[in-house]
RNA sequence: GUGGGCGUGGCUCAGUUGGUUAGAGCACCGGGUUGUGGCCCCGGAGGUCGUGGGUUCAAGUCCCAUCGCUCACCCCA
């Protein structure tokens, strides 16, 4: 039996590092005001169709779609910002507060080839912000994605770019499809069917071909209308107030049909060909397209397993042994110990003791190779004197403790 | 969906042109020190060599198939 393909545990040793970057980012969105919301993971199908768009490649060939035992098409969510959204609108949480910055963090699934940082389940932290569309708000969510980094100590260059709205995108499309069939036979195979399907992405090919031409194709940033163009001008500001490096890759596009405006990227050169640890942008027209409000929103993505790769390349976090081990011998001892080991762990204590009756020596070592910081040793003789051997780990030294039901004497020396 | 690489104890790997009982390091268990860990020494347990066929007197080694893992394309966090 093993897990199936793109499915994969998360062993004790690599679950400290998730921790490590759930944690830290649950201090930061705390610090930047927003608040978790936890989604279902199965949605109907209909919600992910209209929201990331019927002609994608997550929609078209990569979701877990199923129908359930009425009939009912439903999908396990391939990505955090629909769900989220569906329960925006139905609890109606834009008459609560004039802004909702919200996050969630769960698994996702995609059904994708499995490669280094992908996997067909896999994790994301996915934060929204609805309710604004000032700039101020794209500079605040961005801020916030690139403190995650900085905070987990991991290097990540952050790129921007926009790409418009429904009133000057059509224009900038029809003008890129302009050029790029004057082009066509110096396109990638690939790129020539995107031409039709979805021409900005050809921007984003990787082919040395196409990359030229690009350099050469109108770019979106000379498109934009008015209001666009002043929007990125003060997102910029901002963030340069902020003192926020970034670059802008006017090439940048997403596999998502929903995003207007701001767009951005945080990219590493450390995961292969995985290179985007988090990504996101605006998406103003979502939430009416749904059913809701006409509000705008901005958020991005975060892929745990990235990160967590990251941290792995960087540094092995070591293992935080328990602060006591108990050292019993015979079984009288072992008795009175396994009530005393329940008492450190009320007490706020982790502890451990050996539960096969094996010998003092072997009881030391397997205390050593928890990495506990100290034993107490309790056999016949300090179970009748009503006191016990506290060996510190570290220091090698040793002290009696008397034992008593309240732990008066152990606490303190263990508390320290 | 397409292409490359790789499958040998729990982990990382070695295994000559096919040739005796398939090895090492780490980890695990025991002993040296019968109530004191890390270092050292000694010993132990643990492998149908991914699986199924084939070639051969003989296959971990060669051939075919299959499954799995992995990296890349594609796509994306």
């Amino acid at each position: 039996m093993q897990a199936l393909k793109g499915f994969k545990d998360i062993l004790p040793d690599e679950a400290r590092l998730w921790q490590r970057v759930e944690g830290t980012a649950r201090d930061i969105f705390r610090r930047f005001g927003f608040e978790e919301i936890k989604v279902p993971i199965l949605e109907k199908t209909g919600l992910f169709a209209r929201s990331i768009g019927e002609a994608t490649d997550i929609v078209e060939k990569e979701m877990y779609t199923f129908s359930d035992r009425n009939g009912e098409s439903i999908t396990m969510r391939p990505e955090g910002t629909a769900p989220v959204l569906r329960a925006f609108i139905e609890h109606a949480l834009h008459l609560r507060r004039p802004i909702n910055r919200l996050f969630t963090v769960g698994p996702m699934f995609r059904h994708e080839r499995p490669q280094k940082g992908r996997l067909r389940q896999f994790h994301q932290l996915s934060v929204e912000a609805l309710g604004a569309d000032h700039p101020r708000l794209d500079a605040e969510v961005i801020a916030m994605a690139r403190q995650l980094l900085v905070e987990l100590g991991l290097k990540a260059e952050l790129q921007l770019n926009s790409l418009g709205c429904p009133d000057c995108r059509p224009a900038y499309r029809a003008k890129l499809v302009e050029f790029l069939s004057g082009h066509r036979e110096q396109l990638c195979e690939d790129c020539r069917r995107r031409v039709e399907s979805n021409p900005l992405r050809v921007l984003d090919c990787k082919s040395a071909n196409c990359r030229r031409l690009n350099a050469e194709a109108p770019a979106i940033l000379g498109s934009l209308c008015a209001p666009c163009d002043q929007h990125l001008a003060r997102v910029r500001q901002d963030l340069d107030a902020l003192q926020i490096p970034y670059t802008m890759n006017p090439f940048m596009v997403r596999g998502l049909d929903y995003y207007t405006r701001t767009t951005f990227e945080l990219l590493t050169d450390a995961l292969g060909a995985q290179s985007a640890v988090g990504a996101g942008g605006r998406y103003d027209g979502l939430v009416k397209q749904l059913g809701g409000p006409d509000l705008p929103g901005i958020g991005f993505a975060m892929g745990l397993e990235r990160l967590v790769l990251l941290l792995q390349e960087q540094e092995q976090a070591a293992a935080a042994g328990p602060d006591l081990f108990l050292a019993c011998l015979g079984e009288p001892a072992a008795a009175y110990g396994f009530t005393l080991l329940q008492k450190c762990r009320l007490a706020g204590l982790s502890a451990l003791m050996d539960i096969q009756g094996r010998g003092l020596k072997s009881q030391m070592k397997q205390a050593d190779r928890l990495h506990a910081r100290h034993v107490l040793i309790i056999g016949e003789d300090e179970l009748n004197a009503g006191q016990a051997v506290l060996r510190n780990l570290d220091s090698k030294e040793e002290r009696q403790v008397a034992l008593d039901d309240e732990l008066t004497a152990l606490l303190p020396l263990l508390q320290s």
